[in-house]
DNA sequence: AATAAATTTTAGACTTGTCTAAAAATATAT
DNA sequence: ATATATTTTTAGACAAGTCTAAAATTTATT
């Protein structure tokens, strides 16, 4: 039986392999957990020995097919359950990350299918990201972060790379969602602020508010 | 910050006080946990330091208002789960304890208010158990064990004292449920046995079942 | 009331997951 | 290429929660 805290760690590793691609470093991880390297070892050390990572000693950690299929489902647990709180019980999108961070570690197959039914099989969370299937699988739509955009293009809003609830609270209050159009008018070179469009009304942003948000191209 | 444990030893002890009335003993709540005398007044002098029962050594403990409290609070969760489980995800009544075993841990007051505004605020849980209110109270209404019921005297299913998997599945094959009216036509006396009209049908049930079964006098 | 039986507590040990501080290995810079 | 800085591991400690075995207390019995 896994517990909790090696849910976690295979969490983290499954997302900082994600971001960078091969194995993650020790430290990598403790930074994502907030705890000690020293920690990290031991639990890479365990994670191991249960065949969920690859672990060398100074090399550190990758997943193997056993591990990714644990992590992968977490996750897909994680999503289901901020789509549920979002749809079905008045979460807004800043408010579902701390309880769907408990709710992820229920362990019931039957529980989970069928919120997948009763949501009608969601691909995507709230904040745009992908919801892994039953085998771990991930369909990536291709976006392209806002800051990204050139002038006088037209886009859709379908995700954000920060889901901070200060975040998502300042795009609330703009207006901007999942599926909200913008459009790019105005790029200043001094600070690589830009000037958008959306609901019809102009909006100056900064270079990290633009950085944060996820768009497709039309 | 109260801990898993902790809330499970408050709810054991909740249940206890419930049956019987007074204090509850060190062996009685380590035959309800599962768990040894000695594990129980290690936690039993943890749950004293923090105020959520009173302990006195070899005269077992009883639930302060705070404890009460959190006790209540953990079984309105589970009761509430329940029904959001049989209602929503068409899990049948035997199928849904152990997962609510685990959703009772999770802490958010909004999720479990939303759930409860989301069942349309159910006063009992799919085996009859009365849901406590935000406060801890439940309001228990009158029901007595089906056997005691009189020959010839008709009456509505309205709990279950056992809620085991197996009893509830002996009831869902003999088409026992909550709401079902039930009358008694004939006892006998060597075995207690009873036989009884449902849904047209006659059928004896033994004293063990009988004695499982809550019934509202007509 | 004295003894036997049952219950409860204590003492010491073990596991999980964490930490700090020091040692070892790897990476970087001059 | 050698010294320095960074990363990682080891060693030893601690808290939570559990256990076994022995001691203390309470309850039941004669």
């Amino acid at each position: 039986m896994i517990t909790l805290s090696e849910e976690n760690y295979l969490k983290a590793i499954y997302h900082l392999e994600r971001q960078t691609g091969g194995t993650v470093s020790t430290n990598a991880i403790a930074e994502k957990m907030e705890t000690k390297a020293s920690s990290v070892t031991d639990m890479s050390k365990k994670l191991a020995d249960k065949d969920y990572v690859i672990y060398k000693k100074y090399q550190g950690v990758s997943l193997t097919d056993k591990g990714h299929k644990i992590a992968a489902n977490v996750v897909r647990k994680h999503r289901l359950w901020e789509v549920f709180l979002v749809e079905k019980l008045n979460f807004s999108w800043d408010e579902v990350h701390d309880v769907a961070e408990q709710l992820e570690h229920i362990k019931s197959p039957k529980l989970i299918n069928e919120i997948d039914a009763f949501l009608e099989f969601p691909t995507h969370d709230p904040h745009g990201d992908p919801i892994p299937d039953k085998d771990g699988n991930i369909f990536v739509l291709d976006k392209v972060s806002l800051s990204k955009v050139a002038i006088n293009n037209l886009c859709t809003c379908v995700g954000v790379l920060d889901s901070s609830a200060d975040f998502l609270k300042y795009l609330d209050k703009h207006k901007i969602a999942l599926g909200t159009q913008i459009k790019v008018i105005e790029k200043e070179s001094f600070d690589e602020s830009m000037t958008i469009i959306i609901h019809d009304s102009e909006l100056n942003i900064s270079k990290a508010v633009a950085n944060n948000i996820y768009v497709k191209m039309h």
